[in-house]
RNA sequence: GGCCCGGUAGCUCAGUUGGUAGAGCAGAGGACUGAAAAUCCUUGUGUCGGUGGUUCAAUUCCGCCCCAGGCCA
């Protein structure tokens, strides 16, 4: 059985940099897991990787689709699987490495089989939203898809539209196509590992440093730049990302200097809360401290007793598990 | 130095015709099935600047003091 290895966290707790080490101690590759690291020309905002960092060892689903395309979790968990596939074909270890917790639950919970979005409908959901308000999208809802209905608010547009869309594109409600099922079995057995901070206000600093460093190294550049070349609105999932959906306001005027430092960071520290919601509950990952300098020792410490054991003995056996 | 305007939640402010107060943002907790760095839900006790006075009762009215800003000297 071939061995992986998943590093999750919130933002700025050192998921990649702890990633680059261990694959290159373990003759490993990274599977980045980021909805944010897919979009060709998204650099600094997204803390994507370095060139003179991707040289160092390979790296993948980086720099997947233009800014103005979406991606999706299924489409990840494809990729991911066919690039996990490819990597231990050339017998080194994956290292799956993100904090989009909704592609890591994917993965390792699996998706049923629902329908792709329609970017038609969604366009006509939407529309019919503008003019009568999400809440009377909701009772139509409830007439096709009561289940789906009683358990979403009437001010969730993003899953009302899903829901209605599902419904529109099959005719069968979306909470038909939800099933009990078992965990999917994946080709390989991957250890999974989070990176959390034990003092949240110190990853809160953390984070604004990172954040005066985007600013500094040129943030606002890029997206004008992109602005210039690809057909954006403030609408696609790209320029929603965290910080550019704020530098996007800056540059429209909306806010001011001061306004897009705070609201920037606020959405920072928001989006590392919802990850730490994701990584609560979750049974099988081992925890590690990223605010403890020791954190890289204590992890390769953890591997060579539960994992490295299990690796060894894939090296030296054929590769036809 | 004189006059004016402020000082209320971490921040920006509202308000109480005198009965100890509430919005937005931030923060915290949660949900999450092809947009997920998305989308959404829940959550507001704070010497109402300090101190004296009037009053049954003062954050509210009055005096003085402190602090910030503005104008005039």
């Amino acid at each position: 059985m071939h061995q992986a290895l998943a590093i999750l966290g919130p933002t700025a707790s050192g998921k990649s940099s702890l990633a680059l080490t261990l694959a290159q101690h373990h003759n490993g590759e990274i599977v980045s897991m980021d909805s944010a690291l897919v979009y060709r020309g998204m650099d600094i905002g997204t803390a994507k990787p370095t060139r003179a960092e991707q040289a160092l060892v390979p790296h993948h689903l980086i720099d997947l689709i233009e800014p103005a395309a979406s991606y999706s979790a299924a489409r990840f968990v494809r990729d991911c699987l066919g690039t996990c596939a490819d990597i231990h074909a050339r017998g080194k270890l994956p290292i799956i490495t993100g904090g989009t917790m909704l592609y890591y639950k994917a993965l390792v919970d699996g998706l049923d089989d629902l329908p792709e979005s329609d970017l038609a409908i969604r366009a006509t959901i939407e529309a019919q939203a503008a003019a009568q308000g999400w809440p009377h999208l909701h009772a139509e809802l409830a007439k096709v898809d009561a289940p789906t209905a009683a358990r979403l608010p009437t001010t969730d547009a993003q899953r009302i539209s899903r829901a209605l869309e599902v419904f529109r594109m099959t005719g069968k409600p979306l909470s038909a196509f939800f099933s009990e099922r078992p965990r999917p079995e994946l080709p390989f057995r991957l250890h999974a590992l989070s990176l959390e901070p034990s003092d949240r206000s110190v990853l809160h600093a953390r984070i604004a440093q990172r954040f005066d460093v985007m600013l500094a190294a040129g943030l606002l550049d890029e997206l004008r730049a992109l602005r210039q070349t690809h057909a954006l609105t403030p609408e696609l999932p790209a320029m929603r990302c965290v910080g550019y959906r704020q530098a996007w306001q800056y540059l429209e005027g909306e806010i001011d200097r001061d306004g897009l430092r705070e609201t920037g960071l606020a959405a920072t520290r928001q989006l590392a809360k919802r990850q730490l919601t994701w990584l609560k509950p979750m049974q099988e990952i081992e925890r590690f401290d990223c605010l403890d300098p020791q954190v890289n020792r204590l992890v390769e410490h953890w591997l060579s007793e539960r994992v490295l054991q299990a690796l060894d003995n894939r090296t030296f056996s054929s590769e036809n598990s």
